[in-house]
DNA sequence: AATGAATGAGGCTTCATTCAT
DNA sequence: TATGAATGAAGCCTCATTCAT
């Protein structure tokens, strides 16, 4: 009855989207159960999305964008390994926070790998190279050559995906508030032979 | 017409799951999919396997047993840290020979934690108790507590998911082949940290 | 095309369920058959219906409903004996109109009995309960005990579902008719022995 | 192994048969059950029976045999209503007996019926002839008529097939042993007010 | 803008049956 | 005679999508 645009329309559904694959992983997550959450009917949806996979796009963007908002927020401190070591913690911690975001995270990851590579190396591209700035602003005038900024991020980027992988597996909430530290001792240590050298 | 015995048919299904997993997801792994891709037709595929999740729980043993061999392939060198490193090449180097092998065991594991939680934990708990053994065997004399040796452990399994995530995202090997480096310097690092100091 | 609303969808599908079930058996009754009968197909049955045991429960409190409004319309007449015989003339009739229908409550019966015991015991119950009810208005302050009412009551089941099998298996409308009225000399006898004394 | 000529092999086939609809209905009754219960293999039955439906037609002639049989067994006593009596008191307790016996016979009724009409209506017939035929021995010299025997075997298959449809619904041996009593009952009324004047 | 009704394709599984040995 | 292997048809059901109002 409530004559509500298409826009907002779209926006509701994504966020049901989220919620339905985050519960129910990207198989479950059927256009019925969608417009359910979104208290919408089929049709409805199709009339905003020509089709499933068109939702699932905007779906993987929110997410993606997400993803660069903990990244962004992170604002530059101290010095580089302190930005790097603030940036992988604050992943973990996004990802601590909900299994169920962590769940859908990697579930989009491998559903635009097979859908549309592309579309996949995108989003990584895209969330290494807001790394990337972070990591230069906090460099300051510190002479960090651009590979050595690379690495950073991919390694950052390993850990936590590694991380993610098996907090889910055991869902074990304190086990892997206690791994997140060995993570970041990690990181640290390999930053400490990578980078000092470089700045001294 | 060719009358194979169904042990046989089983190992080709097993193959031919692999492959669809790792093309398709587990969603799209269908019957219909994995019997065309193993040169067979649906009905023989029950006649092989009671169902669907039986088949499943055959793949998934496959791809455990894969790990396992080239967990226990390693045969202890030289000294723990050597090993270790060994260990981490050893299963990126599985990784890399096949993305199919390497998406079909991501997707597995997001299935089993799905499907039946523990499976995913054993497997995972399996794979680190093989580690561990070795880890262990290499270590010798040495008086490694078994606290660092479940670290260690840990820090292997979350490099190599992570570097395996990346490696499918992009398939680019030759990338990946660089970046294997990389992530062994960083366990090297760690391990530096970590061990060198307790064993000095 | 023609859009019809769910709830005569539904009844068109009950009546197809009847027809299919009295020619082809329970076993027989598969929604595909009973789709086309009903001029639809297997998707729309799914529609209506989420199972095809939800289908059959309706078939069955359909066909209940139909055996209740015989026994109910034969208002009390005369006496109890009077009665009685109308009871049992009404519902061999319903039998006579329409094998199908005769068929199908066979049928159902069965499958009752298979599926939900209890499901078929409550009909039989309840179209008992509905006799006896009819039985003791008829019989008014006649001392008649419900003993007696009890007995009469599985009288009459007993010859009407006797005579509904020899009539479907002959098919011979004809033969039925005249075996109608034997089954009422039958119940007859039976009841001037049984309960006049009682009332004499 | 044991090679079994195949005369054999089909009776151990009906014997199965038998079980397996007795104690999964005409529907669970698959080739599968049945050469399973018989010890053998699925295509062994395609070799002694070219379809399930030949298989199944022994099957009735099996049962129909084995109610043949109970009727034969009612040696001619005393007169005509005392046979017609331990006539119907036979076939109620052979279905007293065995439930599974009871609900294996009304499924191959129905089957035979909707299969091949003809057959269903050969059974009948030849059941009905064997009682008359025992009921006219049992009359001996009582000058009983034709139409009066084919009435009284009407009456007794009919309060048969009554009884033994109320004692599969409801499965309580104890109410059917009741029941037993109050159907002879009434057969016995009405024999002696259509026998015993023509008699007289 | 909104929604019940409709549908073809495909999901997994079981069936009766046949083939090849 | 005997039996593992093989298969097409059909079972019930769910899906994404479209049509008609």
């Amino acid at each position: 009855m409530p004559r509500i645009p298409v826009a907002q329309r779209r926006s509701d559904f994504i966020e049901a989207a989220v919620e339905v694959i985050a519960s129910h992983g990207i198989d479950g997550a059927t256009t019925r159960r969608i417009a359910e959450q979104a208290k919408a009917n089929v049709a409805m949806l199709h009339y905003c999305y020509d089709s499933k996979e068109d939702l699932f796009a905007d779906v993987f963007e929110f997410v993606a964008a997400s993803y660069r908002g903990v990244v962004e927020d992170t604002a530059p401190h101290a010095g580089l390994t302190d930005t790097a070591r603030r940036l992988l913690r604050g992943v973990m911690e996004r990802y601590l926070e909900s299994a169920s975001f962590t769940a859908a995270t990697l579930e989009l990851i491998s559903w635009a790998r097979r859908q549309h590579g592309d579309r996949g190396i995108a989003v990584y591209d895209q969330a290494l190279d807001t790394m990337r700035t972070v990591l230069r602003g906090a460099a300051g005038d510190d002479p960090v050559s651009p590979e050595a900024l690379d690495e950073i991020a991919y390694v950052i980027a390993t850990l936590a995906d590694g991380f993610a992988l098996s907090w889910l597996t055991y869902g074990d909430r304190a086990a892997a508030t206690a791994q997140m530290d060995i993570v970041v001792a990690v990181l640290d240590s390999w930053l400490a032979a990578r980078v000092a050298p470089a700045t001294a």
